[in-house]
RNA sequence: GCCCUGGUAGUGUAGCGGCCUAUCAUGAAGCCCUGUCGAGGCUUCGACUCGGGUUCAAAUCCCGACCAGGGCGCCA
């Protein structure tokens, strides 16, 4: 049907015979001579149909008449010679610009309706709204920004695919078809129609499977696994994701790091042609939230967060006092005159009305306010530095480098809102002063998270990251629970949680211990994870491993607003997919057949 | 479950109490044009999400619904 791309031709096809394919994207009709710029996956091809050029006078009238009652994204075929085009009218944009292909002979292969939006790149053209996009995925994927999206989602896979192939992993289906698992995010749920009243889960992920798999000898395994979570929708999560997941036996925490360290080396060298820089740093757990607010830091800016209790207590002001006497914090963050003036010209980029407008955001953070300081050559100076002895602010410019210009901001609380607002206030300013505008991308890796945490509702342990983190120490019953670390690492990218992973529980009795600490009884235990335990009661090896999260990492590393820019057929916000209109009722029969019944009638007000 | 933002021709927008019989661009349909490449020129078509309310007067203000997105909760 072809015998070149519409990227193809270069120079050296120049005089020869070829026949083209694509889609119409543009026309431009001159009264006589005819353009087309013919596009596929591969390029653009511009073809002429150039009425003096025409031999066969008797052809000439009808492909005339054909070719000019096409429309755009029109599917044609043409047939003709390649030539250089008119000088001084080469398009240097385009790397097949300087040559054209002259129709001698063309073909309506489909036609197209009327677009629904433009599906050409054009200057200044905007975007249709998501929805739209959503329903004409099959257009919007057309579109060079989404086919490049997903070339390089592809590249960056296939390239994550050859380090581990390399490294001798193997990749192992595992079942879509599961049990549910007891904890963690909501499953969607499979009815069983051979076992009517019984269900499957789709996987949250292959954890439990890839631990399986080391126990029965894999050794290193991975694998690109589509997972499911039946929770509410965020612009980087969707019902359905990818993960690179990854398992290996006899290895410890940094063998696992150190693999996916080169994995991604492999990417970067793939995608951008460079190196990498390994190791990444590592940030404890503890460090991150006190210097950063997060769990997830984006280490390529400062404003880091200090925490000034100690100093401020001698201050008598009231809003502090009385944060402090509930046993709360202060914590407090220098926004560097030098950051505040970079982009937007004259004067500070942050002066008094954007302060008050930090300060209203404060309040939409749930903080009561928030005080600030700016640093002046008499020293520390605002609205309500007339509580602070001088002592005290002298204490605070020394903790915080204050030099002139320099912003003071303060947030009060408990320590952990104080924390979370303080890591909130550093995002939006980096935001605001666009802070990490032309900077590298920055993994980190997050160590040091504690094995469990308390429900802020039952005040129930719950394990931090899931129950089968090996515990720094085995010794559950003597130390203190609340401090106890596990043996786990999360990748961070430039301030977003790409993966987790942790050195597992081979032991089955550690195993068992974690799960009754998780307030698990025996009875439950056995039930839920019976087969899990009875597996590594048979030898499991101690092992370890990771899983990244693909559509996050392909995000970040595009620069897109949303994991859908990097997904062919993503869900909306209430995950449906307005392509195809899932999810949809289903006939009473298919119902019956699985022995389940609707409690929700056709019409939506019979809902219970 | 909650909070925030937004809904104007097919698409993207302007208008934000009377100058609205609603702007501009793009598109679609038609005509002109023999070297363009977002071709150009001319003509035509085509919209205020829905329901209440305030007002002499509502696209504009208020309330509610619906739809979309962002966030909180949730996401072991």
């Amino acid at each position: 049907m072809r015998t070149h791309t519409c990227g193809e031709l270069r120079a050296d096809h120049l005089g020869k015979q070829v026949q083209l394919a694509g889609w119409i994207r543009f026309s431009r009709d001159h009264g006589g001579v005819l353009f087309f710029d013919l596009a596929d996956a591969y390029g653009t091809t511009q073809v002429v149909y150039d009425p003096e050029a025409m031999s066969r006078e008797e052809n000439r009238e009808s492909l005339e008449r054909m070719l000019k009652s096409f429309g755009r994204e029109s599917v044609i075929s043409v047939a003709g010679v390649v030539r250089n085009r008119v000088p001084g009218t080469e398009d240097p944009r385009n790397p097949t610009g300087h040559l054209e292909v002259l129709i001698e002979d063309a073909e309506l292969l489909n036609s197209s309706k009327p677009l629904p939006f433009e599906v050409a790149d054009q200057k200044g053209s905007l975007l249709p709204s998501e929805d739209l996009r959503l329903k004409y995925r099959f257009l919007d994927l057309r579109r060079t920004q989404m086919a490049n999206n997903l070339r390089f989602r592809h590249r960056v896979i296939a390239a994550a695919r050859r380090a581990l192939d390399d490294q001798g992993f193997v990749e192992v289906e595992t079942p879509m078809l599961c049990r549910q698992t007891p904890e963690g995010a909501r499953d969607f749920i499979v009815p069983s129609r051979i076992s009517p009243g019984t269900f499957y889960a789709l996987p949250q992920s292959p954890q439990l499977y890839k631990q399986m798999l080391m126990v029965g000898g894999m050794d290193k395994y991975y694998q690109v696994a589509r997972c499911f979570r039946d929770e509410d929708s965020r612009s980087d999560r969707q019902p359905e994701f990818t993960q690179l997941d990854v398992e290996m036996s006899f290895v410890d925490d940094r063998d696992v790091q150190k693999l996916i360290e080169e994995v991604l080396s492999t990417v970067w060298r793939s995608i951008y042609g460079r190196e990498l820089k390994t190791p990444f740093p590592r940030v404890t757990f503890h460090e991150a939230m006190h210097r950063y607010g997060t769990d997830a830091p984006d280490i390529r800016y400062g404003l880091e967060l200090h925490d000034v209790t100690d100093i401020v207590r001698g201050a008598n002001y009231e809003i502090f006092k009385r944060i402090l006497s509930k046993g709360g914090k202060v914590e407090c963050m220098n926004v560097k005159a030098d950051l505040m003036r970079p982009t937007s010209g004259d004067e500070s980029a942050v002066g008094r009305n954007e302060v008050d407008r930090l300060i209203e955001w404060a309040k939409s953070q749930g903080m009561g306010g928030l005080t600030w300081m700016r640093m002046t050559p008499e020293g520390l100076q605002s609205n309500i530095v007339k509580y602070f002895p001088r002592e005290v602010t002298a204490a605070l410019e020394k903790e915080m480098d204050a030099q002139e210009g320099d912003l003071l901001l303060f947030l009060a609380g408990s320590e952990i809102a104080a924390l979370k607002a303080g890591g909130e206030l550093r995002r939006k300013l980096a935001r605001d002063l666009r802070l990490t505008e032309g900077k590298d991308h920055q993994f980190v890796w997050l160590v040091g998270c504690p094995l469990f945490q308390k429900d802020s509702v039952s005040g129930q342990l719950e394990a931090f990251h899931h129950p089968f983190v090996r515990p720094e120490s085995t010794d559950l019953e003597g130390c203190n629970l609340n401090c106890l670390g596990g043996l786990s690492y999360d990748l961070v990218l430039d301030g977003s949680e790409i993966g987790s992973g942790s050195i597992r529980c081979h032991d089955p009795e550690v195993q068992r211990k974690v799960f009754r600490l998780l307030g698990m009884s025996d009875e439950k235990i056995d039930t839920d994870f019976g087969f899990f335990l009875e597996a590594l009661g048979y030898g499991a090896p101690p092992h370890g491993g990771i899983a990244l999260g693909i559509d996050r990492l392909v995000s970040i590393l595009l620069g897109c607003d949303t994991i859908r820019e990097v997904i062919a057929f993503p869900k909306n916000k209430k995950f449906q997919s307005l392509m195809d209109g899932a999810p949809a009722k289903v006939e009473e029969t298919k119902l019956s057949e699985l022995q389940l019944l609707c409690l929700v009638g056709d019409d939506e007000d019979d809902a219970c």
